[in-house]
DNA sequence: TTATAATAGTTTCAATTGTAACTATTGGCA
DNA sequence: TGCCAATAGTTACAATTGAAACTATTATAA
């Protein structure tokens, strides 16, 4: 067997670091919306997203935050039926529902929800020098964009 | 309502973007594992790392990959009927159960699955220079050791 | 020793998720 | 116009996952 075979080692390979880190983020994140709020991460990136861009539809939402079609829409149901996101049928279009935050209790979230959010990725970048935030900034951007790039060329090739 | 909430957006966030990244990566290494063996994530790592650390017990695993212990459980399970993975019982402590690859089916499964995964990391990396590789490196540690602080923190708070 | 606690691993059941199929509506175009 | 394809969104059902309870075995310590 090849030496680098028997060498190779879980926890230096960068798909199964960035999946730790990104649990490990995410265990710490959803302190501020799963059990302060009871939020799914969906959920929580539904509200992000739609206290940022009011009015959009449901493909909009899920376009914007790469989700998936199935897990919006079940995502908005729970959000209507916890009044924190209202539906408004589109005029010109009627397979298209408008969302928005509620005013009460929807925005009431949002405010809260978000800085809580903001702080914990101040604490996360806290570790890290100005100069260490922008080459992290980089390189997830470059890193993206490879990944995303490699994943097409494969849909292709097969 | 304060400016930075309204100006908050989750594609600057950093724990989305982590967690946007580890699924495109994910998805493009699963190719080699999932499409091509079918293999789902967890067992895939049982077997990378029982192809570098043969005998060990399912717990030692679980700790190595930071995975759920019923997880690990679930995953040996499936591996041992697909012939990939053998049990033996261990002569002091009969709780445990040492796991090794098979010499046919397991350590073939691993000699083709492991260059495969080497390669789609190679490409990913080719997007970035030396240095950029060691800044990713040191930014990925940096980054997972302040989450875990960050998180422990937290539940000793609660 | 023997009760109690701790550890290893599995099982169970409910909740979540993924895939495909579905309804409803609109767009394209012969 | 009228037909077929495409889009928006939901529903249904199977597969996966998570949390808690469970069995079996070993360690601790009164």
């Amino acid at each position: 067997m090849p030496q680098d075979l028997k060498q190779f080692e879980l926890e230096h390979f960068l798909p199964y670091r960035l999946s730790l880190l990104s649990n490990t983020v995410s265990e710490g994140i959803s302190l501020a919306y799963r059990t302060a709020y009871g939020l799914s991460v969906t959920e929580w990136r539904v509200i992000a997203i739609l206290g940022r861009f009011p009015g959009l539809t449901a493909s909009q939402i899920r376009a914007r935050g790469m989700m998936d079609k199935v897990a919006v829409s079940r995502a908005v149901a729970k959000l209507v039926e916890k009044e924190l996101v209202a539906r408004e049928d589109h005029e010109e279009d009627r397979r298209r529902v408008l969302l928005t935050l509620t005013k009460d209790k929807g925005r009431g979230l949002f405010r809260r929800v978000v800085p809580q959010a903001m702080r914990y990725e101040a604490k996360l970048l806290n570790s890290l020098s100005v100069s260490e935030r922008a080459q992290l900034d980089g390189l997830l951007e470059k890193l993206q964009t490879a990944a995303l790039t490699l994943n097409q060329a494969d849909q292709e090739h097969a």
